[in-house]
DNA sequence: GTGGTCTAGACCACC
DNA sequence: GTGGTCTAGACCACA
Protein backbone atom coordinates (compact mmCIF):
# COMPACT_ATOMS: atom_id res chain seq x y z
CA UNK A 1 0.00 0.00 0.00
CA UNK A 2 0.97 3.60 -0.95
CA UNK A 3 0.59 6.17 1.71
CA UNK A 4 1.79 9.42 -0.43
CA UNK A 5 -0.84 12.13 0.82
CA UNK A 6 -0.39 14.40 3.55
CA UNK A 7 -3.26 12.94 5.74
CA UNK A 8 -2.05 10.90 8.35
CA UNK A 9 -1.32 6.69 7.46
CA UNK A 10 -3.53 5.49 10.63
CA UNK A 11 -6.93 7.56 9.33
CA UNK A 12 -5.78 6.59 5.34
CA UNK A 13 -5.94 2.89 6.64
CA UNK A 14 -9.06 3.77 8.73
CA UNK A 15 -10.69 4.61 5.01
CA UNK A 16 -9.22 1.67 3.70
CA UNK A 17 -10.97 -0.62 6.01
CA UNK A 18 -14.11 0.82 5.81
CA UNK A 19 -14.14 0.50 2.29
CA UNK A 20 -13.73 -3.26 2.87
CA UNK A 21 -16.59 -2.95 5.39
CA UNK A 22 -18.84 -0.93 2.94
CA UNK A 23 -17.89 -2.83 -0.05
CA UNK A 24 -19.07 -5.93 1.65
CA UNK A 25 -15.39 -7.91 1.87
CA UNK A 26 -15.55 -7.64 5.36
CA UNK A 27 -18.68 -8.47 6.78
CA UNK A 28 -20.20 -7.50 10.09
CA UNK A 29 -19.14 -10.04 13.08
CA UNK A 30 -16.22 -10.92 11.03
CA UNK A 31 -12.88 -10.69 13.04
CA UNK A 32 -10.34 -8.61 11.53
CA UNK A 33 -6.44 -9.20 11.35
CA UNK A 34 -4.56 -8.79 14.79
CA UNK A 35 -2.36 -5.19 14.59
CA UNK A 36 0.59 -7.84 14.04
CA UNK A 37 -0.25 -9.37 10.90
CA UNK A 38 -1.98 -6.43 9.57
CA UNK A 39 1.19 -4.46 9.85
CA UNK A 40 3.51 -6.93 7.99
CA UNK A 41 0.75 -6.89 5.26
CA UNK A 42 0.34 -2.97 5.03
CA UNK A 43 4.38 -2.69 5.59
CA UNK A 44 3.83 -0.70 8.56
CA UNK A 45 4.69 -0.31 12.18
CA UNK A 46 2.26 -1.98 14.56
CA UNK A 47 1.36 0.98 16.51
CA UNK A 48 0.25 2.78 13.39
CA UNK A 49 -2.29 -0.15 13.14
CA UNK A 50 -2.98 -0.05 16.43
CA UNK A 51 -3.81 4.03 16.50
CA UNK A 52 -6.46 3.09 13.36
CA UNK A 53 -8.62 0.50 15.23
CA UNK A 54 -8.69 2.60 18.55
CA UNK A 55 -10.36 5.68 16.13
CA UNK A 56 -12.62 3.07 14.59
CA UNK A 57 -13.70 1.70 18.11
CA UNK A 58 -14.40 4.87 19.20
CA UNK A 59 -16.58 5.32 16.25
CA UNK A 60 -18.13 2.26 16.83
CA UNK A 61 -17.58 0.67 13.93
CA UNK A 62 -15.38 -2.17 15.33
CA UNK A 63 -14.95 -3.84 18.95
CA UNK A 64 -12.56 -5.58 20.64
CA UNK A 65 -13.15 -8.74 22.47
CA UNK A 66 -9.80 -8.48 25.51
CA UNK A 67 -7.53 -11.78 24.45
CA UNK A 68 -8.86 -12.63 21.29
CA UNK A 69 -8.69 -9.61 19.15
CA UNK A 70 -11.12 -6.87 17.06
CA UNK A 71 -14.56 -7.74 15.55
CA UNK A 72 -16.43 -5.71 12.97
CA UNK A 73 -19.66 -4.25 14.54
CA UNK A 74 -22.78 -5.61 13.61
CA UNK A 75 -24.19 -2.42 12.58
CA UNK A 76 -20.75 -1.04 10.88
CA UNK A 77 -21.92 -0.32 7.60
CA UNK A 78 -25.11 1.78 8.76
CA UNK A 79 -22.55 3.82 11.13
CA UNK A 80 -20.37 4.51 8.91
CA UNK A 81 -22.29 5.45 6.10
CA UNK A 82 -24.58 7.84 8.23
CA UNK A 83 -21.55 9.13 9.66
CA UNK A 84 -20.38 10.00 6.40
CA UNK A 85 -23.37 10.53 3.99
CA UNK A 86 -23.86 13.92 6.06
CA UNK A 87 -20.64 15.03 6.52
CA UNK A 88 -19.93 14.34 2.66
CA UNK A 89 -23.01 16.01 1.55
CA UNK A 90 -23.55 19.46 3.88
CA UNK A 91 -19.37 19.87 4.07
CA UNK A 92 -17.85 18.62 1.33
CA UNK A 93 -20.08 18.50 -1.52
CA UNK A 94 -20.77 22.26 -1.83
CA UNK A 95 -16.88 23.44 -1.40
CA UNK A 96 -16.03 20.66 -4.36
CA UNK A 97 -19.09 22.04 -6.82
CA UNK A 98 -18.14 25.60 -5.81
CA UNK A 99 -14.26 24.69 -6.81
CA UNK A 100 -15.38 22.76 -10.00
CA UNK A 101 -16.98 26.13 -10.93
CA UNK A 102 -13.83 28.00 -10.50
CA UNK A 103 -11.94 25.62 -12.66
CA UNK A 104 -14.01 25.74 -15.35
CA UNK A 105 -15.11 21.92 -15.17
CA UNK A 106 -19.25 21.52 -15.44
CA UNK A 107 -20.13 18.86 -13.32
CA UNK A 108 -22.71 16.90 -15.35
CA UNK A 109 -19.90 16.25 -18.00
CA UNK A 110 -17.66 14.33 -15.13
CA UNK A 111 -19.93 12.90 -12.87
CA UNK A 112 -20.68 10.23 -15.02
CA UNK B 1 -4.48 36.07 8.07
CA UNK B 2 -5.98 33.50 10.14
CA UNK B 3 -4.41 30.74 9.57
CA UNK B 4 -5.50 26.81 9.72
CA UNK B 5 -4.33 23.83 11.72
CA UNK B 6 -3.16 21.69 9.83
CA UNK B 7 -1.87 23.32 6.66
CA UNK B 8 1.99 24.93 6.82
CA UNK B 9 1.63 28.14 6.69
CA UNK B 10 3.17 28.87 3.83
CA UNK B 11 1.25 26.58 1.37
CA UNK B 12 -1.74 28.51 2.78
CA UNK B 13 -0.02 31.64 1.70
CA UNK B 14 0.93 30.46 -1.54
CA UNK B 15 -3.14 29.57 -2.00
CA UNK B 16 -4.21 32.94 -1.33
CA UNK B 17 -1.27 34.91 -3.31
CA UNK B 18 -2.61 32.40 -6.45
CA UNK B 19 -6.06 33.60 -5.61
CA UNK B 20 -4.76 37.64 -5.74
CA UNK B 21 -3.33 36.90 -9.24
CA UNK B 22 -6.29 34.80 -10.69
CA UNK B 23 -8.59 37.34 -9.45
CA UNK B 24 -6.89 40.17 -11.06
CA UNK B 25 -5.63 41.68 -7.93
CA UNK B 26 -2.74 41.29 -8.75
CA UNK B 27 -1.24 41.19 -12.45
CA UNK B 28 1.30 39.48 -14.39
CA UNK B 29 4.80 40.83 -14.35
CA UNK B 30 3.92 42.68 -11.81
CA UNK B 31 6.23 43.24 -8.59
CA UNK B 32 5.14 41.61 -5.39
CA UNK B 33 5.73 42.27 -2.25
CA UNK B 34 9.08 41.50 -0.77
CA UNK B 35 9.50 39.01 1.70
CA UNK B 36 10.66 41.12 4.73
CA UNK B 37 7.12 43.54 3.81
CA UNK B 38 4.59 40.70 3.15
CA UNK B 39 6.03 39.13 6.62
CA UNK B 40 5.15 41.93 8.82
CA UNK B 41 1.40 42.59 7.03
CA UNK B 42 0.65 38.84 7.06
CA UNK B 43 2.47 38.44 11.09
CA UNK B 44 4.48 35.90 9.75
CA UNK B 45 8.20 35.52 9.65
CA UNK B 46 10.08 36.58 6.49
CA UNK B 47 11.97 32.99 6.51
CA UNK B 48 8.50 31.26 5.75
CA UNK B 49 7.65 34.35 3.29
CA UNK B 50 10.70 32.88 1.68
CA UNK B 51 9.22 29.82 1.49
CA UNK B 52 6.47 30.57 -0.23
CA UNK B 53 8.28 32.08 -2.63
CA UNK B 54 10.20 29.42 -3.32
CA UNK B 55 7.71 27.08 -3.63
CA UNK B 56 5.63 29.25 -6.01
CA UNK B 57 8.95 30.11 -8.25
CA UNK B 58 9.42 26.28 -8.69
CA UNK B 59 6.10 25.86 -10.00
CA UNK B 60 6.58 28.98 -12.57
CA UNK B 61 4.14 31.27 -10.66
CA UNK B 62 6.56 33.79 -9.84
CA UNK B 63 10.68 34.70 -10.63
CA UNK B 64 12.72 36.55 -9.61
CA UNK B 65 14.96 39.71 -10.29
CA UNK B 66 18.15 39.44 -8.22
CA UNK B 67 19.20 42.13 -6.19
CA UNK B 68 15.12 43.79 -6.92
CA UNK B 69 12.02 41.62 -5.65
CA UNK B 70 10.03 38.64 -7.01
CA UNK B 71 7.41 38.82 -10.22
CA UNK B 72 4.96 37.74 -11.21
CA UNK B 73 5.14 35.15 -14.34
CA UNK B 74 3.61 36.71 -17.36
CA UNK B 75 1.97 33.02 -17.42
CA UNK B 76 0.72 32.87 -14.20
CA UNK B 77 -3.18 33.01 -14.42
CA UNK B 78 -3.17 30.07 -16.96
CA UNK B 79 0.13 27.93 -14.94
CA UNK B 80 -2.21 28.68 -12.11
CA UNK B 81 -5.26 27.37 -13.66
CA UNK B 82 -3.68 24.33 -15.29
CA UNK B 83 -2.04 22.68 -12.51
CA UNK B 84 -5.11 22.94 -10.46
CA UNK B 85 -7.55 21.78 -12.78
CA UNK B 86 -4.94 18.82 -13.54
CA UNK B 87 -4.95 17.89 -9.84
CA UNK B 88 -8.56 18.29 -9.20
CA UNK B 89 -8.96 15.86 -12.36
CA UNK B 90 -6.72 13.44 -12.06
CA UNK B 91 -6.19 12.95 -7.87
CA UNK B 92 -9.07 14.39 -6.35
CA UNK B 93 -12.32 13.90 -8.80
CA UNK B 94 -12.01 9.60 -8.60
CA UNK B 95 -11.73 9.33 -4.45
CA UNK B 96 -14.73 11.37 -4.71
CA UNK B 97 -16.56 9.57 -7.30
CA UNK B 98 -15.58 6.28 -5.38
CA UNK B 99 -16.71 7.73 -2.38
CA UNK B 100 -20.12 8.65 -3.52
CA UNK B 101 -20.76 4.86 -4.75
CA UNK B 102 -19.53 3.66 -1.46
CA UNK B 103 -21.91 5.98 0.21
CA UNK B 104 -24.60 5.23 -2.16
CA UNK B 105 -25.37 8.68 -3.38
CA UNK B 106 -26.16 9.05 -7.01
CA UNK B 107 -24.39 11.49 -8.85
CA UNK B 108 -27.54 12.64 -10.94
CA UNK B 109 -29.01 13.60 -7.44
CA UNK B 110 -26.00 15.69 -6.79
CA UNK B 111 -26.78 18.28 -9.79
CA UNK B 112 -28.57 21.39 -9.00
CA UNK C 1 33.78 18.68 6.49
CA UNK C 2 35.08 21.70 5.05
CA UNK C 3 32.99 23.95 2.76
CA UNK C 4 33.93 26.41 0.00
CA UNK C 5 33.45 29.72 0.38
CA UNK C 6 31.08 30.30 -2.44
CA UNK C 7 28.51 27.69 -2.64
CA UNK C 8 25.65 26.92 -0.23
CA UNK C 9 26.69 24.24 2.25
CA UNK C 10 23.66 22.07 1.63
CA UNK C 11 24.60 21.94 -1.24
CA UNK C 12 28.08 21.06 -0.97
CA UNK C 13 26.67 18.49 1.19
CA UNK C 14 24.43 17.70 -1.82
CA UNK C 15 27.16 16.72 -3.89
CA UNK C 16 28.89 15.19 -1.10
CA UNK C 17 25.88 12.59 -0.66
CA UNK C 18 25.51 12.06 -4.24
CA UNK C 19 29.29 10.88 -4.66
CA UNK C 20 28.82 8.51 -1.73
CA UNK C 21 26.07 7.07 -3.96
CA UNK C 22 27.96 7.29 -6.87
CA UNK C 23 30.76 5.21 -5.37
CA UNK C 24 28.96 2.74 -3.73
CA UNK C 25 29.47 3.26 -0.04
CA UNK C 26 25.61 3.92 0.19
CA UNK C 27 23.76 1.62 -1.65
CA UNK C 28 20.08 1.93 -2.79
CA UNK C 29 17.19 1.35 -0.60
CA UNK C 30 19.48 1.84 2.12
CA UNK C 31 18.31 4.26 5.01
CA UNK C 32 20.37 7.54 5.49
CA UNK C 33 21.06 9.62 8.37
CA UNK C 34 18.49 11.31 10.73
CA UNK C 35 18.49 14.91 9.98
CA UNK C 36 20.07 14.84 13.50
CA UNK C 37 22.42 12.54 13.26
CA UNK C 38 24.03 14.27 9.74
CA UNK C 39 23.85 17.80 11.27
CA UNK C 40 25.90 16.26 14.53
CA UNK C 41 28.39 14.87 12.32
CA UNK C 42 29.35 17.33 9.95
CA UNK C 43 28.87 19.89 12.32
CA UNK C 44 26.30 21.98 10.88
CA UNK C 45 22.65 22.55 12.03
CA UNK C 46 19.59 19.77 11.48
CA UNK C 47 17.69 22.61 9.37
CA UNK C 48 20.52 22.43 6.63
CA UNK C 49 20.83 18.83 6.22
CA UNK C 50 17.22 19.41 5.98
CA UNK C 51 17.33 21.41 2.90
CA UNK C 52 19.72 19.49 1.56
CA UNK C 53 17.49 16.44 1.90
CA UNK C 54 14.14 18.15 0.22
CA UNK C 55 16.83 19.25 -2.61
CA UNK C 56 17.61 15.49 -3.41
CA UNK C 57 13.79 14.20 -2.58
CA UNK C 58 12.69 16.76 -5.20
CA UNK C 59 15.62 15.30 -7.69
CA UNK C 60 14.11 11.72 -6.69
CA UNK C 61 17.59 10.98 -5.30
CA UNK C 62 16.14 10.02 -2.23
CA UNK C 63 12.14 9.30 -0.83
CA UNK C 64 11.35 9.49 2.74
CA UNK C 65 9.12 6.98 4.82
CA UNK C 66 7.04 9.15 7.04
CA UNK C 67 8.18 9.00 10.49
CA UNK C 68 10.72 7.30 9.65
CA UNK C 69 13.44 8.27 8.06
CA UNK C 70 15.03 9.29 4.52
CA UNK C 71 16.16 6.42 2.10
CA UNK C 72 17.95 5.98 -1.07
CA UNK C 73 15.61 5.85 -4.54
CA UNK C 74 16.31 2.42 -6.03
CA UNK C 75 17.61 4.07 -9.16
CA UNK C 76 19.37 6.94 -7.25
CA UNK C 77 22.86 6.33 -9.66
CA UNK C 78 21.42 6.48 -12.63
CA UNK C 79 18.97 9.57 -11.72
CA UNK C 80 22.05 11.34 -10.55
CA UNK C 81 24.62 10.61 -13.38
CA UNK C 82 22.11 11.41 -16.06
CA UNK C 83 21.20 14.55 -14.90
CA UNK C 84 24.83 15.28 -13.95
CA UNK C 85 25.78 14.28 -17.60
CA UNK C 86 23.22 16.58 -19.21
CA UNK C 87 24.32 19.39 -17.43
CA UNK C 88 27.14 19.60 -18.36
CA UNK C 89 26.72 18.45 -22.08
CA UNK C 90 24.14 21.12 -22.33
CA UNK C 91 25.27 23.80 -20.07
CA UNK C 92 29.01 23.56 -19.31
CA UNK C 93 30.52 22.25 -22.78
CA UNK C 94 29.39 25.04 -25.22
CA UNK C 95 30.71 27.72 -22.91
CA UNK C 96 34.00 25.47 -22.31
CA UNK C 97 34.15 25.34 -26.21
CA UNK C 98 33.61 28.90 -26.82
CA UNK C 99 35.90 30.04 -24.44
CA UNK C 100 38.63 27.73 -26.06
CA UNK C 101 38.26 29.39 -29.14
CA UNK C 102 38.56 32.85 -27.96
CA UNK C 103 41.67 31.78 -26.12
CA UNK C 104 42.95 30.06 -28.99
CA UNK C 105 42.98 27.03 -27.68
CA UNK C 106 43.19 23.89 -29.89
CA UNK C 107 40.58 20.88 -28.67
CA UNK C 108 42.95 18.39 -30.33
CA UNK C 109 46.37 19.93 -28.23
CA UNK C 110 44.52 19.42 -25.34
CA UNK C 111 43.62 16.02 -25.44
CA UNK C 112 46.32 13.45 -23.87
CA UNK D 1 20.61 39.87 -21.76
CA UNK D 2 19.65 36.64 -19.58
CA UNK D 3 21.56 36.41 -16.48
CA UNK D 4 20.04 32.80 -15.02
CA UNK D 5 23.33 31.21 -13.66
CA UNK D 6 24.31 31.77 -10.35
CA UNK D 7 27.60 33.48 -11.08
CA UNK D 8 27.39 37.72 -10.33
CA UNK D 9 26.14 39.38 -12.85
CA UNK D 10 29.01 42.12 -12.96
CA UNK D 11 31.48 39.37 -13.61
CA UNK D 12 28.76 37.70 -16.04
CA UNK D 13 28.82 41.16 -17.78
CA UNK D 14 32.84 41.18 -17.29
CA UNK D 15 32.89 37.65 -19.00
CA UNK D 16 30.86 39.18 -21.77
CA UNK D 17 32.85 42.33 -22.45
CA UNK D 18 36.39 40.32 -22.56
CA UNK D 19 34.78 38.17 -25.34
CA UNK D 20 33.72 41.27 -27.13
CA UNK D 21 37.23 42.52 -27.05
CA UNK D 22 38.98 38.92 -28.03
CA UNK D 23 36.96 38.90 -30.94
CA UNK D 24 38.10 42.20 -31.89
CA UNK D 25 34.49 43.57 -32.11
CA UNK D 26 35.87 46.33 -29.52
CA UNK D 27 39.52 47.50 -30.19
CA UNK D 28 42.09 48.86 -28.17
CA UNK D 29 42.18 52.67 -27.34
CA UNK D 30 38.54 52.36 -28.17
CA UNK D 31 36.12 54.03 -25.47
CA UNK D 32 33.21 51.98 -24.24
CA UNK D 33 29.83 52.47 -23.21
CA UNK D 34 29.43 54.62 -19.99
CA UNK D 35 27.82 52.83 -16.64
CA UNK D 36 24.59 54.66 -17.87
CA UNK D 37 24.53 53.52 -21.41
CA UNK D 38 25.22 50.22 -21.08
CA UNK D 39 23.14 49.91 -17.71
CA UNK D 40 19.99 50.82 -19.91
CA UNK D 41 21.20 48.97 -22.75
CA UNK D 42 21.56 45.79 -20.36
CA UNK D 43 18.48 46.53 -18.93
CA UNK D 44 20.44 46.22 -15.48
CA UNK D 45 21.23 48.98 -12.75
CA UNK D 46 24.18 51.24 -13.25
CA UNK D 47 25.65 50.19 -10.09
CA UNK D 48 26.24 47.06 -11.28
CA UNK D 49 28.20 47.99 -14.64
CA UNK D 50 30.16 50.33 -12.34
CA UNK D 51 31.24 47.13 -10.58
CA UNK D 52 32.37 45.65 -14.07
CA UNK D 53 34.06 48.59 -14.90
CA UNK D 54 36.02 48.40 -11.39
CA UNK D 55 36.99 44.95 -11.88
CA UNK D 56 37.94 45.71 -15.13
CA UNK D 57 40.01 48.40 -14.56
CA UNK D 58 42.03 46.55 -11.62
CA UNK D 59 42.91 43.74 -13.97
CA UNK D 60 44.38 45.98 -16.18
CA UNK D 61 41.93 45.29 -19.59
CA UNK D 62 40.37 49.24 -19.03
CA UNK D 63 41.17 52.15 -18.30
CA UNK D 64 39.70 55.36 -16.88
CA UNK D 65 39.86 59.28 -18.47
CA UNK D 66 39.20 61.69 -15.74
CA UNK D 67 35.90 63.21 -16.78
CA UNK D 68 35.35 61.26 -20.06
CA UNK D 69 35.04 57.45 -19.57
CA UNK D 70 36.62 54.04 -19.86
CA UNK D 71 38.62 53.37 -22.78
CA UNK D 72 39.92 49.30 -23.83
CA UNK D 73 43.63 48.96 -22.91
CA UNK D 74 46.23 49.05 -25.75
CA UNK D 75 47.71 45.78 -24.31
CA UNK D 76 43.98 44.19 -23.25
CA UNK D 77 43.79 40.95 -25.66
CA UNK D 78 47.06 40.07 -24.78
CA UNK D 79 45.92 40.97 -20.87
CA UNK D 80 42.94 39.06 -20.86
CA UNK D 81 45.08 35.84 -23.16
CA UNK D 82 47.53 35.80 -20.72
CA UNK D 83 45.73 35.45 -17.40
CA UNK D 84 42.98 33.48 -18.82
CA UNK D 85 45.10 30.57 -20.75
CA UNK D 86 46.95 29.59 -17.59
CA UNK D 87 44.10 29.54 -15.75
CA UNK D 88 42.60 27.64 -17.82
CA UNK D 89 44.71 25.18 -18.85
CA UNK D 90 46.10 24.09 -15.09
CA UNK D 91 42.95 24.96 -13.28
CA UNK D 92 40.08 24.06 -15.07
CA UNK D 93 40.97 21.65 -17.67
CA UNK D 94 41.87 18.97 -15.25
CA UNK D 95 39.04 19.13 -13.39
CA UNK D 96 36.89 19.14 -16.69
CA UNK D 97 38.80 15.99 -18.19
CA UNK D 98 38.24 14.50 -14.71
CA UNK D 99 34.45 14.89 -14.53
CA UNK D 100 33.98 14.00 -18.26
CA UNK D 101 35.64 10.39 -17.31
CA UNK D 102 33.76 10.26 -14.59
CA UNK D 103 30.33 10.84 -16.49
CA UNK D 104 31.27 8.33 -19.07
CA UNK D 105 31.78 10.90 -21.68
CA UNK D 106 34.87 10.36 -24.78
CA UNK D 107 36.34 13.91 -24.52
CA UNK D 108 37.75 13.42 -28.53
CA UNK D 109 33.96 12.72 -29.57
CA UNK D 110 32.52 15.63 -28.16
CA UNK D 111 36.19 17.89 -28.68
CA UNK D 112 35.33 18.59 -32.62
C1' DG E 1 17.24 48.05 -0.42
C1' DT E 2 16.79 42.94 -2.14
C1' DG E 3 17.05 37.78 -1.73
C1' DG E 4 19.68 33.82 0.26
C1' DT E 5 21.81 31.08 3.68
C1' DC E 6 22.59 29.59 8.23
C1' DT E 7 22.02 28.91 13.28
C1' DA E 8 19.63 27.97 17.53
C1' DG E 9 15.87 26.55 19.50
C1' DA E 10 11.08 25.51 19.81
C1' DC E 11 6.77 22.78 18.97
C1' DC E 12 4.04 19.47 16.51
C1' DA E 13 2.17 15.16 14.40
C1' DC E 14 3.34 10.80 13.35
C1' DC E 15 5.73 6.11 13.68
C1' DG F 1 12.66 8.13 17.68
C1' DT F 2 11.48 10.51 12.90
C1' DG F 3 10.53 14.52 9.71
C1' DG F 4 8.28 19.14 9.23
C1' DT F 5 7.23 23.76 10.27
C1' DC F 6 8.02 28.07 12.35
C1' DT F 7 10.37 31.92 14.79
C1' DA F 8 14.03 35.10 15.84
C1' DG F 9 17.99 36.85 14.64
C1' DA F 10 22.26 37.02 12.26
C1' DC F 11 25.40 37.65 8.22
C1' DC F 12 26.40 37.89 3.36
C1' DA F 13 26.60 39.15 -1.64
C1' DC F 14 24.39 41.69 -4.85
C1' DA F 15 21.72 45.77 -7.10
Amino acid sequence: MEFNEHKPIYLQIADNLCDKILSGEWQPEERIPSVRELGIVLGVNPNTIMRTYEHLQSADVIFNKRGVGYYISKDAKETIIAAQRNLFLQEELPKILKRMALLGINPSEVLI
